[in-house]
DNA sequence: GCCAACGTTGGC
DNA sequence: GCCAACGTTGGC
């Protein structure tokens, strides 16, 4: 199976890239969303995923990769939640915002957008490659 | 099984 | 601070 790309939201306040640049690497879990852990639950080794910081920035900010999946969440007992563990791959070069992804007609599908509250989210390959090449602009 | 009420998330 | 979108809960 080909690799896919997804998108993961995280408040900088909780959990930013920064942290995630100094720790190497995490566990994505806390998920409690069916359709986020489904996605989750889809994830593949060596798949990508940007990296967003919701609320305050509302930016791409970096490229991830999953480095193990198909866990179930460590921090919860009844056995319904997902989690996956991602490291860090390179920091855009330039941010791409929320309000940029919004103007641009190609990437009107986006499910970013049209679902704005999912917090894991898939990205098609055309949207991925639109969205690498805005990050070089 | 339907639907109204309520809670949460996240953009504006 | 407000509101839209969505999920969950509880009464019937």
């Amino acid at each position: 199976m080909s690799k896919r790309y997804w998108l993961m939201k995280s408040e900088p306040a909780a959990y930013g890239w920064d942290r995630l640049a100094r720790d190497g690497g995490t566990v994505w879990d806390g998920v409690r969303n069916h359709t986020a852990k489904l996605n989750l639950q889809a994830m593949k080794v060596g798949d990508q995923a940007f990296f967003y910081h919701s609320v305050t920035g509302k930016e791409i900010v970096g490229v991830v990769e999953i480095t193990r999946a198909g866990m179930a969440d460590p921090k919860d007992d009844t056995g319904i939640w997902a989690a996956v563990e991602i490291k860090p791959v390179r920091t855009l070069e330039r941010p791409v915002t929320l309000a940029e992804i919004k103007a641009d007609p190609a990437l009107k599908d986006i499910e970013l957008v049209r679902q704005s509250r999912l917090s894991v989210a898939e990205i098609r390959p055309k949207e991925w490659d639109r969205i690498l090449s805005m990050a070089k602009a």
